[in-house]
DNA sequence: ACTTATGCCGAAAACGATTTCGCATTCAAG
DNA sequence: CTTGAATGCGAAATCGTTTTCGGCATAAGT
């Protein structure tokens, strides 16, 4: 491997004007730059990262972390689509991307890129625990968080359009004319879930729907099943809300193990449009979220940050918007 | 931020005496060596990581790339196990993970870490032309290759049974009685697809079952649906296998479309045992892939080619399993 | 008591880049 | 013709490690 000083051997020059002709530095002459430039192209010169790096005290390393879910990435196309944003943007802006999924193991520790400060800032995705953050905080890294569980002061964050999107989604319920509509979903301690559940009853409030409490089925993570199937044991309703796609799919196993079918029977709308929603028989109406600009927003916000450390934080809401499929019947 | 320098100061020693216990060299002694460790806990010490690299040329990064499909991670629940597998053996390894997405944007050129060679080696999971691994190899980095599209010669490569799945999926529909077994997949061009089909005509063979061409459907990536609405015009047969878990999910859909049920007018079985798998309904046999395994074995590879450059190209062969679940009859 | 070994430690060089500052040289203006 | 500024370039310091090598004790062997 060639170094800056053997280009500069070549070049019949020192090293500092190789460096500066490199980085485009005012106080060389055009002729010696070109000359250094074409060389360097010639012997496929790229500066050492070490190097720079010690020098500069940049990386150009951008970490993603990805919450302590059993398969943060594989059990949640969400979360996979998100990733391919972010990993676009960071390539375009010429940074490495360095990944890092907490499991239990490593639950207390920060993972070797932060401690070892490799990166110039990190994107945090998904619910982590308030005591992890606070130790993520600490190290004065600048930090850009994607739907967090719960809403943060003062922070940079990219939030979904979640209250939005679950009114648009009741809504459209309600006007293929059902009066009877369930809700599904995990947690509500959950922002995301919350929100969405805020939307559904702003939805059915608006046009003097009563709430019914049987209707409701909220807990845990991915219980679609079981809470579809509770709820249809009793009176059933003519169409569901499920606050994600994976409940909504759960929710179709239900349905067909209960002989019912949709939407002739059942009407469900999703939330998420994950790669699924699209494959699943018959194809779900859902609410789609634009993942891969909730990565590639990120990205933009964390560079501006780490490039101006006292910008003021901003909470970035990226729309969504009502994708019609089949599983949705006009009654 | 501390440096070794300052650890230096405090503890009284010289900087050499502190990276030397700090790395547990022999002439230190064990009261100094335990007197400057406790000294770095204290002040939460990890020694400058470009620094290290420079001096060591190490970076303790490993590299992961992934190829040139739309949504690689995404759209392929499959390689997102593997990326999951990866990142936990990296993280055990105390590496940090580098995450690439060749796109067609970027296509000709190698990633930033490759270019800079921030990667101590990395791993190739999936289909890459011939010319992208060539222009990786040139790097004289060290490559560990996932289920690549063509077997390659003396070459360190993770592989998984396929032929032995196919062949056992395809015997298990025969054990259940069928003797009309359509095979579906994608271009048989890709190694993975061929082995797969060459597992199935094993079975058949072995099982003096005349082959019956309009039975056979490949081509593209994940035409499942198509190929089995093809199959199904016809003559039908009373069970497919399908040679990927996505295009099993198509046949899914294209069957129900027909009007016909799965299991009782039609068998199916998949390959690779994705996520969707267990969700769909009815729930997928399938073989089942350790994707996990495959990336870790892959990490654990690579660790070993780095620290001795002239180890023996070695292949291995993930094994795998047939999971029953209920989209097979017995008849 | 004198040499030889051994154990422990520190000074300094090296890794590869960037940047500051000073020294020439050239050029324009007085 | 002299002076001032502007331009182009290089020597050297710096970033934070690791490692080599030599020195100085103290211990062991004759």
């Amino acid at each position: 491997m060639k170094t800056i000083k053997d280009i500069a051997k070549i070049a019949g020059v020192s090293q500092s004007t190789v460096s500066k002709a490199l980085n485009n530095r005012p106080d060389v002459s055009d002729a010696t730059k070109s000359r250094i430039l074409d060389i360097a192209r010639e012997f496929d010169f790229t500066p050492n990262a070490f190097g720079k790096g010690l020098k500069m005290r940049m990386s150009e390393n951008l970490g993603l972390i990805f919450c302590r879910d059993i398969h943060p990435i594989s059990g949640n196309p969400f979360y996979s689509r998100v990733l391919e944003g972010v990993e676009g943007e960071v390539a375009i802006n010429n940074f490495n991307l360095i990944l890092h999924i907490i499991t239990d193991a490593c639950k207390d520790s920060l993972p070797k890129m932060m401690r070892e400060r490799q990166v110039d800032g990190v994107i945090l995705v998904g619910s982590f625990e308030e005591q992890y953050i606070s130790k993520v905080l600490q190290k004065d890294i600048p930090v850009v968080f994607i739907d967090p569980k719960e809403p943060l002061e003062n922070r940079f964050q990219i939030l979904i359009d979640n209250e939005h999107g679950a009114f648009i989604a009741t809504k459209h319920l309600i006007d293929c004319g059902h009066r009877k509509i369930g809700f599904v979903s995990g947690d509500l301690t959950r922002m995301s879930f919350k929100q969405r559940f805020d939307g559904y009853m702003k939805a059915l409030n608006l046009h003097n729907i009563p709430i019914c409490q049987e209707f409701i089925k909220t807990g845990g993570l991915e219980n679609g099943y079981v809470h579809v199937k509770g709820m249809l044991s009793a009176e059933k309703p003519t169409a569901i809300f499920a606050a994600n796609d994976i409940n909504a799919i759960y929710g179709y196993r239900a349905i067909n193990e209960l002989g019912l079918k949709i939407p002739d029977d059942i009407s469900i709308v999703g939330f998420d449009d994950i790669e699924m929603a699209k494959i699943s028989t018959p194809p779900l109406t859902t609410v789609r979220v634009y993942k891969e600009e909730l990565g590639s927003i990120a990205v933009r916000t964390l560079l501006k940050l780490i490039n101006n450390k006292n910008e003021k934080p901003i909470t970035t809401v990226v729309p969504i918007r009502l994708i019609e499929r089949d599983s949705v019947k006009y009654i």
